[in-house]
DNA sequence: ACGCGTCTTTGCAACGATGTAAACACTACC
DNA sequence: GGTAGTGTTTACATCGTTGCAAAGACGCGT
């Protein structure tokens, strides 16, 4: 349909000359400018199928400032739980008409901040920011002047949108369906010592809220330590804690990656799932629902997330000036077989 | 840093001022133009750090009709080996100082004969594009006028670069394996009936090829058919197969996720892995390694056709004018416990 | 027929950078 | 001292679009 053919450069002047009227009056029809006699209308939209014209996005963001393009910030798109988020943002994205531009920071504290200042940010009309190692002390570096929606909970009180979910309701809920089970000795796997506000401590703040509504003792030995939420680091910890000789009935997995590795590890030592050790993650990533035995797990409301980032990203864009919100996403339990009774 | 705060927009007008220089000097800087007497470079540079200007990639793109964005188009991100694919094309791009927009298409044929004319393609310098429906039919679709690389086999022929596996000879090694097992009852899930030139066709091709070099006859109740290659349908081909009364001794899935899904049949159903049926996937995704029991696998190469696909993808933006080229990644058997003798 | 308000269309000046080609500066050499 | 050659800086037009404000067209009431 591209009449001219070759890099064809054709322009609104192009479009302008053919139909007889006013650059701007293609401009106008462009942008669908409501007061357009439909006559002009018709012959500017026929000039346009003719030539094939297009419009020049660069030209459109110089004059605007506006790119259309959102950026998305995340640890890796090979950790499963990112992957399924940034589907979900460039599903609403596209259904918004504005794409994405995906940034990893591979869960580095420089490389996280280095997202924030980048001349990429130029590109961007805003930015979608799931820090792992941001935190408070790193507030600042948030302070800046381009609307930015944070996921996570891992800073507060700055001049952004928050979207979160409930880490402590929702690992709490994932602690007692374990308990239901009647599980007692509960190991918690990926736990972060000395982290305050990340998604670790508040996954163990609920886990310990659980146990402490079950009257159940808290004991320290059962929390086991591990950096990045990982497979590998899932297996690794599964192996320490079964090793070092407490007795556990159950896993919580503080992400579904850790809780599959979890499984691989079981599996290797032949510990049977649910019989001896029950297991559950946290996230519900597509992996959970095929895991042999099927992985029980929190799913936090993907689409959610992804929507409210979405939109509340896309309304600062377009000028909106309310208070900054704090949104709280809905979670379930999902049981499957690994916590079978 | 910025200093003058608050939207700072700082021009090379204003730098130009500060450093009494015509403002082509501090482009000139900027770009790295070599011939600027450093006395020069030294007065602009300074102008720079305090204003705390940043050059406004828009008006770069419009002037030079580049925006050092290329374009990304896959399926979707929530199937592992696209998420790993993306992860290794940030990579590669941003190594190379360029960065990537993503696009789903939902593995839906006009979908992603849209994303070739989208108006999207205006944002970007160029494409590497993996289509998963597209046929040999629709070669005409993919003769655009801006750079571009194909992975996959699916069409051939036309003015692009093109970067692949050895299929064939991928799934001939593949199934050499389990043959090396003493397996002879080998299921192939995830055909595709009637196509020629897909992965699922030529991996099947591959698999009859070691058939027929061990002697062993090629009964076509072995081979299952099955549409998206999702955890899900592997599932689904695995109980058909088991179902229809066949002997199996081993299930060659086309790609890992359909082999995840076997997996998780045989699990269910009671089948032991690789005492009664022995399993192997394709793509080596992080999954398999981590899966119970964990499964064999076909690394295809990742990186490398990640890194190809960039590289192809920008000497072609460079301008360059070489026949178009046609590259072959190399692939390995990883044997995992799903094969073990 | 006149004036006024509303609907349509237009010209012009930006947006912020870079390519071109010319101007200027300085050395080196005859 | 003049000229060629190299190194350094500059003015200007231009990339393709949109905001602004004003001009032109049209309908209506009086």
């Amino acid at each position: 349909m591209n009449g001219s053919g070759v890099r064809g450069t054709v322009t609104m002047h192009d479009v302008a000359a053919r139909a007889g009227v006013s650059i701007k009056t293609v401009s106008n029809v462009v942008n669908n400018y409501p007061h357009i006699r439909p006559a002009t209308r018709a012959k500017v939209q026929e000039a346009i199928d003719e030539l094939g014209y297009r419009m020049n996005l660069s030209a459109r963001s110089l004059r605007q400032g506006r790119t259309g393009i959102i950026g998305l910030a995340l640890p890796e798109l090979s950790l499963p739980y990112f992957a399924e988020l940034a589907d979900s943002v460039i599903r609403a994205a596209e259904a918004r008409g504005v794409v994405v531009l995906i940034e990893q920071t591979s869960a580095d504290r420089q490389h996280e901040l280095d997202v924030l200042t980048s001349d990429r940010r130029q590109l961007t009309d805003g930015l979608i920011f799931s820090p792992l190692e941001l935190g408070p002390d790193d507030a600042d570096a948030l302070k800046v002047d381009y609307p930015l929606v944070v996921l996570g909970e891992r800073i507060f009180g700055g001049d952004w949108d928050h979207v979160t979910m409930n880490n402590v309701d929702a690992a709490r809920a994932a602690t007692q369906h374990l308990i239901d089970q009647g599980r007692r000795r509960i190991a918690v796997i990926g736990a972060h010592a000395g982290e305050t506000m990340g998604s670790a401590a508040l996954r163990v703040l609920g886990y310990q809220a659980a146990l402490a509504a079950n009257g159940i003792p808290f004991d320290p030995d059962l929390v086991v330590e591990g950096g990045l939420w990982h497979r590998a680091t899932g297996a690794d910890c599964t192996n320490r804690v079964l090793d070092s000789g407490v007795k556990v009935d159950a896993i919580f997995g503080l992400n579904d990656a850790l809780a599959l590795g979890s499984l691989h590890t079981l599996h290797a030592r032949g510990v049977s799932v649910p019989d001896e050790i029950a297991v559950i993650g946290f996230d519900d990533i597509e992996d959970a629902a095929y895991a042999s035995p099927t992985l029980s797990s929190i799913s936090p409301g993907r689409e959610q997330i992804a929507t409210m980032a979405v939109d509340l990203l896309l309304a600062r864009i377009a000028g909106e000036d309310k208070p900054y919100r704090r949104v709280i996403t809905d979670f379930s339990v999902v049981p499957r077989e690994s916590t079978a009774a």
